[in-house]
RNA sequence: GCCCGAGUGGUGGAAUAGGUAGACACAAGGGACUUAAAAUCCCUCGGCUGGAAACGGCUGUGCCGGUUCGAUUCCGGCCUCGGGCACCA
């Protein structure tokens, strides 16, 4: 019987597919909730999401998603057979660029290419065996799908919680639309690694800002589920400041001419400072800049500077902290109302028009960057905070002081802490309406909006009379149409099609443009996983028992990529659809867990290095079952790893291996069940160190899959009872007993290695006689009792020092074992010249003897 | 600069609760089978070292120190690599 894989797996997925091996019971029961736990009691089902990170339909699965998938699939097999009623589904994350780089390229429209290449990719997702439940397949380019995702819209947008806005935004000039800052990648785009310009544009937003505090404090309930640097990133990436916005008002300089009116806000995170600030700095956008420096003898100056900043910023030259701080004094001044002293306002280039209030209060003693900007421009350098047991100097500091402290130079302030003091002067100015607390985030809105055809319409409309008009529900879906042309520039087809953009106002009836910009994709990909939860649903985007039957999603894989964008915009999503009514649900993935690269050589498999492995090759030629096994014994998940040919030859090895052994007992054996015999009842010292193994096998992997993801040790623990077996197939192939026992062993096995190669597992289940599917067995049961050795390995230390073992009883008493490692000759020898101190038992394990 | 994570044989990696370091593989070497090769099956495999052998000794988990009968594991300090954030006031 030789091993052919092509073969054996076509027919499992074919019968898979006739079977409807994995289907999921999408028709909840009226009093569903969420139950996780294998003993529910109740006699019900428990229920598993498991859900893997669908892909962009680019035309081909590369190794990246046969790892991502294979995780998944392990898993989901294993929560079947565990009795779980598991979800397990895959879509097809649609719209996007690509698919017009691609029209363009190739004269084919994005609707079409987009549609083979799922059909394609489906196939080859199929020809892996994953157990995915195709009946629930769904794609964000299906009007069925956006639809409900511009239903949401109209919701954000009567909630307030979408808006439209000009402001300068991230504009990618390749991929001729804005970016969400979330997209911008250190100044790049984070397709194509272009050069992110500035552009003034208006845009709808999203107010994720809102539920800014939400987000961050929801991270703690994430905390146990969720991979530690994915928490802190997402804490990273929200940025929250506590601390203080303080007014200075505008006042009259030396030989000021100019009159001066109103205030410039700062925000502070070191209010208990004040007193040490002495100069002002602005950005070069703040609004009372003209104002300030309107007819003085530096408005050229600050211009020209101003200019010089704005073309860096248009050119993409971001600041970074090591470039050089510079400004220019615009011949104005506001007044420190704590120290009654005029402070000099700057336009400097370190302060940012985006964060806080645009204006930074310098306070050179205590900040780095405020040090280097005063020592440039020789301005004053005031200590209101010294460090226990040392004095600073302002004249001879070299760096500026963050530290605790007390506080000195604060008027009244003086001698109190510096955290009391910030408690108080954030007291006064509450009292004297010259500031307050205030929080500052580092999260932006996030614009939504696209300059591009292949995505969901955004439903707005613009009418002459009415001005921005929200599309009817019931006129949802608005369709993006199919009967265009790209343009070669790629620029969208959208604004220039009158059969699209021509709409009547949904409120007055008269003539109005419809909104051509799409939205973001990231919008499609925040809300997929609870439509797999009811994905046959007609008339309402969710039905709510079914959302409660399976949300949040019990385990969630993918790249950490992801980290910040589709998991934070998804997160935001889940929150604001609970507030419209949708779901009862906080958050959308219970567990998060993410998988590392493949890599060839070290490097991430690219076209342009050439270091691409074709799954579909690999699949060609080994099967499906060993492409699969690689993946998962290569590594654990987390982490990356090499992709090498002498690696998935060991894997092919051994699946081989498992064929021959297996091929060799065909017809040998009696029908059996996994974990079936009972050690008490076989008299030879072969089958019983079998059970044994066997037993130890089914626990290891048990634990090793479930509760620590480690399928490489799982993977080995089926290897370790394979080479076993292989010791002793002749020996028990020879007695009833020895023949029970062996059943019993390649039923365990089969069972144990159905998640990871279940083609193979179904075909040898099948060829050795046992009934019914690998794939529908129950995880095997291990017992303890089996697992009970009569004749242990007990380790002896001299010292800490291993310098023996003894073969024993198990059940020998402490004494008499602590007598015999006494006697052993090479412990003997170890403590000639010394005296026994004392002698440490640890029972079943060691024995340590201290002596000196 | 700040915040995470990781450093173990020639290689990927094990050691789950402080208790036999190197499971399981890959590579390498040897043997059996074969006319031969491949495949397969079996054995060896951290370094140094004693012994004919049986079997021992020393050393060894990035570096230095600490706690402990005992440390890859805990604590303190450092080095290197990887990742994230980065003019955030």
């Amino acid at each position: 019987m030789k091993y052919a894989p092509g073969s054996i797996e076509e027919k499992w997925q074919k019968i898979w597919e006739d079977e409807d091996a994995f289907a999921t019971a999408q028709d909840a029961p009226k009093d569903s909730a969420k139950n996780t736990s294998a003993n529910a009691g109740d006699g019900s089902k428990p229920n598993f999401y498991c859900l893997e990170m669908f892909p962009y339909p680019s035309g081909n699965i590369h190794m990246g998603h046969v790892r991502n998938y294979s995780i998944g699939d392990v898993l989901a097999r294993f929560k079947r057979m565990q009795g779980f009623d598991v979800l397990h589904p895959m879509g097809w994350d649609a719209f996007g660029l690509p698919a017009e780089n691609a029209a363009i390229k190739n004269n084919i429209h994005p609707a079409k290419w987009t549609y083979s290449n799922m059909a394609a990719m489906k196939k080859q997702l199929q020809r892996l065996g994953y157990s995915y439940d195709w009946k629930v397949e769904i794609a964000t380019c299906h009007p069925e799908y956006y639809r409900w995702e511009q239903l949401f819209f109209l919701h954000f947008y009567e909630k307030g919680l979408a808006y439209r806005k000009k402001a300068a935004q991230n504009w990618c000039p390749k991929c001729n639309t804005v970016l969400a800052n979330e997209q911008v990648i250190e100044g790049l785009c984070w397709r194509c690694d272009s050069q992110v310009q500035q552009k003034d544009l208006t845009q709808w937003f999203m107010r994720i800002t809102d539920y800014a505090e939400e987000l961050l404090a929801d991270l703690d309930k994430l905390g146990a589920g969720w991979p530690e640097r994915v928490v802190t990133m997402q804490r990273n990436w929200l940025g929250k400041s506590v601390g203080a916005e303080i007014e200075f008002k505008l006042a009259q300089g030396e030989g000021g001419k100019n009159k001066e009116e109103g205030s410039i806000k700062v925000f502070t995170t070191r209010q208990d400072t004040v007193f040490g600030a002495t100069f002002m700095s602005v950005s070069c956008e703040h609004p009372l800049l003209d104002q300030m420096i309107a007819g003085r003898s530096q408005e050229a100056e600050v211009r020209a500077f101003v200019e010089e900043l704005r073309i860096a910023a248009a050119a993409g030259a971001v600041g970074a902290e090591t470039d050089e701080k510079k400004g220019v004094f615009t011949g104005a001044y506001c007044k420190n109302a704590f120290t009654g002293e005029l402070m000099p306002i700057y336009v400097a280039n370190f302060v940012l028009a985006g964060y806080g209030t645009g204006a930074v209060m310098g306070v050179p003693a205590h900040d780095q960057r405020d040090f280097d900007f005063a020592r440039k421009y020789k301005l004053p350098i005031r200590v209101v905070v010294q460090p226990d047991g040392e004095a600073l100097n302002p004249d001879s500091m070299e760096q500026a002081y963050d530290g605790p402290g007390r506080m000195v130079n604060s008027g009244l302030y003086n001698d109190s802490k510096n955290e009391e003091a910030k408690v108080r002067i954030a007291d006064w100015l509450e009292d004297n309406k010259l500031g307050k607390r205030t929080v500052n985030w580092k999260l932006r809105d996030w614009n939504i909006s696209r300059q591009r055809y292949w995505g969901a319409p955004i439903p707005i409309v613009y009418c002459e009379k009415c001005g921005v008009v929200p599309e009817k529900p019931e006129n949802l879906p608005v369709v993006l149409p199919l009967d265009v042309q790209t343009l070669p520039d790629g620029r969208s087809p959208l604004p220039e099609d009158p059969n699209f953009y021509r709409c009547t106002c949904p409120k007055c009836g008269g003539e109005a443009r419809r909104e051509t910009d799409t939205m973001d994709t990231f919008v499609d990909s925040s809300w997929y996983f609870a439509r797999f939860a009811c994905a046959r649903e007609k008339d309402r985007p969710f039905d709510p028992e079914a959302l409660k039957k399976w949300l949040p999603v019990d385990q969630y894989i993918g790249g950490v990529e992801h980290a910040i964008l589709h998991l934070l915009y998804s997160r935001f999503f889940v929150k604001a659809l609970r507030d419209f009514g949708y779901m009862q649900l906080d958050e959308p993935f219970a567990n998060l867990l993410t998988q590392g690269m493949v890599l060839m050589g070290g490097a991430k498999m690219s076209k342009s290095k050439g270091n691409v492995v074709s799954p579909t090759e690999m699949i060609e030629k080994y099967g499906a079952d060993t492409v699969r096994l690689f993946c998962l014994f290569a590594a654990p998940p987390e982490r990356d790893f090499d992709w090498t040919e002498s690696g998935i030859d060991g894997a092919y090895r051994f699946v081989q291996r498992v064929w021959r052994l297996a091929a060799d007992l065909i017809g040998k054996l009696p029908p059996a069940l996994a974990c079936s015999v009972d050690p008490a009842a076989v008299s030879s010292e072969a089958a019983r160190e079998t059970i044994y193994r066997e037993h130890a096998a089914v626990k290891k992997a048990g634990d090793d899959i479930n509760n620590r993801f480690q399928f490489n040790t799982a993977i080995a623990a089926t290897m370790e009872m394979v080479n076993h077996l292989y010791l002793v197939k002749d020996e028990l192939s020879d007695s009833e007993e020895g023949r029970k026992t062996l059943a019993s062993s390649m039923a365990t096995l089969l069972c144990m290695l159905a998640p990871f190669t279940p083609h193979m597992s179904e075909e040898l289940w099948q060829a050795l006689g046992f009934a019914g599917r690998a794939t529908h067995q129950p995880w095997p049961v291990y017992s303890d009792k089996a697992m009970q050795r009569s004749i242990i390995t007990v380790v002896v230390q001299v010292n800490g020092k291993l310098r023996g073992k003894l073969e024993v009883a198990a059940d020998t008493p402490a004494a008499e074992l602590e007598k015999a490692a006494l006697a052993e000759p090479n412990i003997k020898r170890h403590l000639e010249g010394l005296s026994v101190k004392k002698v440490l038992h640890v029972p079943g394990k060691l024995i340590n003897v201290i002596a000196s």
